[in-house]
RNA sequence: GGUCCUGUAGCUCAACUGGAUAGAGCAACUGCCUUCUAAGCAGUAGGUUUCAGGUUCGAGUCCUGACAGGAUCACCA
């Protein structure tokens, strides 16, 4: 970073001494040096030939041998059509890899004092989380780590949604078919059991509305007046109206729910500083009605029902209070936005939320706008896709999910048949193999959801999608476990590479070019912050350990006779295995020393 | 129908926000384990960036219009 920055500001300097001319700072940008060209960063000269007035070539080389002349770190240049490629002095690059090996707080940029909530998960609570939740969860926690590394004070929050007809579905057909019952005698965990009666709702509601079809009525009046769900709409007032049985019935379900959901969090390695829950929220917002009324940013119409308009703004006339006073969707948003406001003062609030709430969120931070809340700069819907399957979209009622718990399992399953067939455990006591499988399992599934940019929707084929070789986890994985392995050898022969590069003063290409990739880490983590996308990191990261193995096939570290040099190779070694692991952390990624 | 998102190698994804001959992985093919872990490395092949216009020194990227897929548009959550 430090380094680009020497270069911008000789550049700048160079402008102003050559044609006589003033360019800011952020006009003026390096990109990296494709690598069939000499030279690690390349200026385009084009955008300023109206202040050079030459042709492209002839700016380029004159800015170029200014820069050489000037600069230390420059030391050569070449000129391909506007291209001004420059290359970086071997001191300058050592220099760099000595302050990065010497940084205490390697991929940890200093505070900023600010404030950020990250609300994701945001579960319901009649059925066990699926495939969806994972890329959901596995983003809410990584950008949450991504920001912390960022130097933003990270409150992680996760709003159930404990109530609403949904729920009272489950709670009916558990009613009827449970038979009494539990997680202990039924072997399920929490959250199945209830899933499993979700599912059985479904499928005798579907049956009663047949049979109300064969009966003559519409299928639109059926599906109205069947039983089921009148019962459960009538569970819903049972139990907004705090009625005795109901209450304890839906504590006694959500518990056995939020056991499970505790293991699979758990298993998911994501964790949460604050939970809210609708049961106490979902009567929030209805003051904020009033607000908006008074500042008449908000209108009722005849029925007594509140509108806001918003048709200024591209989009239409949104309800926010229903004509019986009752609350929807975004009544209660409202109020949570400000409840999360007043109980952290967060600068951002951040929503992990599909793709598929679009729409409400941009009516939600308008409505905020418009009532001018302090905080309405900070809001901000992190949108990201769908997980399709080969087969279409996931539908829970249906069951053609791929439900979380299974897909964990089978993955740490496919990494411990996987490790076998390799036979890379020997030595390994059971416990410390079992780790390893549900570390590269694990990280093959995080790393698998994570590489790809948020806001597009993605494709998973369970039987082929995730692989361990190539673009994946365990591929960077495997490249830290190769390098814990030189670590120990060099502890074991002595090696002494905490200090003393000075007599280093020659770099080959596999070095440097270590040493280059090495030295974006802070630029990467502070790109994967502003556009809240751990996608940037991991390419970063697939990349890293790409060239580690290039550096580590090329050349040998014990063989070299060399000890400095030998030394030097250990050390770069270390600071690659430090910037992955930590790097990896940012994704929630565990990295093993052996596999 | 209105609005929004997406469209890149056979498949899954990149492309530093407008820069050079569009890159990786998987799958296919060819080499490399007597040497620090072959879950690796090197190489071959694979493209009219959905299509048609436009903007400019320069377009996968920006604009317009088609086409295809998806989402959304309830006094549902």
């Amino acid at each position: 970073m430090y380094l680009e920055q020497q270069i911008i500001s000789a550049i700048q300097q160079g402008f102003k001494v050559l044609f006589d001319h003033e360019v800011g700072i952020e006009d003026l940008g390096l990109q990296p040096t494709r690598k069939e060209f000499e030279g690690t960063y390349t200026f385009v000269m084009f955008p300023f030939l109206k202040v050079t007035k030459m042709a492209p070539e002839a700016s380029g080389s004159k800015l170029g041998e200014y820069l050489v002349a000037q600069s230390d770190v420059v030391t050569g240049f070449n000129v391909v059509k506007g291209f001004l490629n420059l290359s970086v002095s071997e001191t300058s690059w050592i220099g760099i890899f000595e302050k990065l090996y010497s940084n205490p707080s390697l991929g940890q940029l200093p505070s900023n004092g600010q404030k950020v909530m990250v609300e994701y998960s945001s579960p319901n609570t009649n059925k066990p989380l699926h495939l969806g939740h994972l890329r959901n969860n596995f983003l809410g926690f990584s950008v949450s780590e991504i920001l912390k590394a960022n130097g933003y004070e990270v409150t992680k929050a996760n709003l159930v949604n404990d109530r609403g007809i949904h729920i009272c579905k489950s709670m009916v057909a558990y009613q009827h078919f449970g038979n009494g019952e539990t997680p202990t005698s039924s072997g399920l965990k929490g959250d199945h059991l209830a899933g499993k009666y979700y599912v059985i709702f479904d499928k005798e509601y579907k049956k009663q509305i047949a049979e109300l079809v064969d009966q003559g009525l519409s299928e639109e009046d059926a599906k109205k007046q069947a039983p089921l769900l009148v019962e459960a709409q009538d569970m819903l007032r049972k139990w907004e109206a705090n009625d005795t049985e109901v209450v304890a019935l839906w504590k006694q379900m959500n518990e056995w729910v939020y056991a499970g959901f505790d293991a699979t969090y758990k298993k998911m390695g994501v964790d949460f500083d604050k939970f809210y829950f609708e049961s106490d929220t979902y009567l929030l917002g209805k003051d904020i009605v009033e607000e908006g009324l008074s500042k008449g940013v908000f209108f009722k119409k005849e029925n007594g029902s509140v509108w806001v308009d918003l048709s200024a703004e591209g989009l239409d006339e949104k309800l926010v209070l229903r004509g019986d006073g009752t609350s929807v969707y975004i009544t209660q948003d409202m109020g949570t936005c400000d409840l999360k406001f007043n109980d952290f003062g967060f600068d951002k609030s951040i929503y992990v939320v599909g793709n598929e709430q679009d729409y409400h969120f941009d009516v939600l931070f308008k409505i905020m706008r418009k009532l001018g809340r302090p905080y309405d700069d900070g809001l901000y819907h992190l949108s990201y896709g769908m997980v399709d399957l080969p087969t279409g979209k996931m539908k829970s009622r249906e069951g053609t999910v791929v439900d979380a718990d299974d897909l964990m399992s089978e993955m740490i399953e496919t990494a411990e048949t996987h490790t076998k067939e390799l036979g890379k455990i020997e030595g390994f006591s059971t416990e410390e193999a079992n780790a390893l499988y549900e570390t590269l399992g694990l990280g093959a599934l995080k790393y698998f959801l994570l590489k790809v940019d948020p806001k597009k929707r993605m494709l998973f084929n369970p039987k082929e999608s995730i692989e361990f070789q190539g673009n994946t986890g365990p591929f960077i994985q495997y490249s830290h476990a190769r390098i814990a392995s030189i670590l120990r050898k060099a502890e074991q022969i002595g090696v002494d590479y905490q200090h003393g590069f000075a007599g280093i003063d020659h770099l080959e290409d596999a070095e440097r070019d270590l040493i280059i990739i090495l030295n974006d880490f802070e630029k990467k983590i502070r790109q994967a912050g502003d556009e809240f996308s751990p996608a940037l990191l991991a390419q970063y990261l697939f990349d890293l350990a790409k060239e580690y193995n290039r550096f580590y096939a090329d050349l040998s570290i014990f063989n070299e006779s060399d000890n400095k040099v030998q030394a030097f190779r250990v050390a770069l070694s270390s600071l690659t295995a430090k910037t992955i692991k930590s790097g990896m952390k940012l994704l929630g990624i565990n990295v093993p020393d052996r596999m």
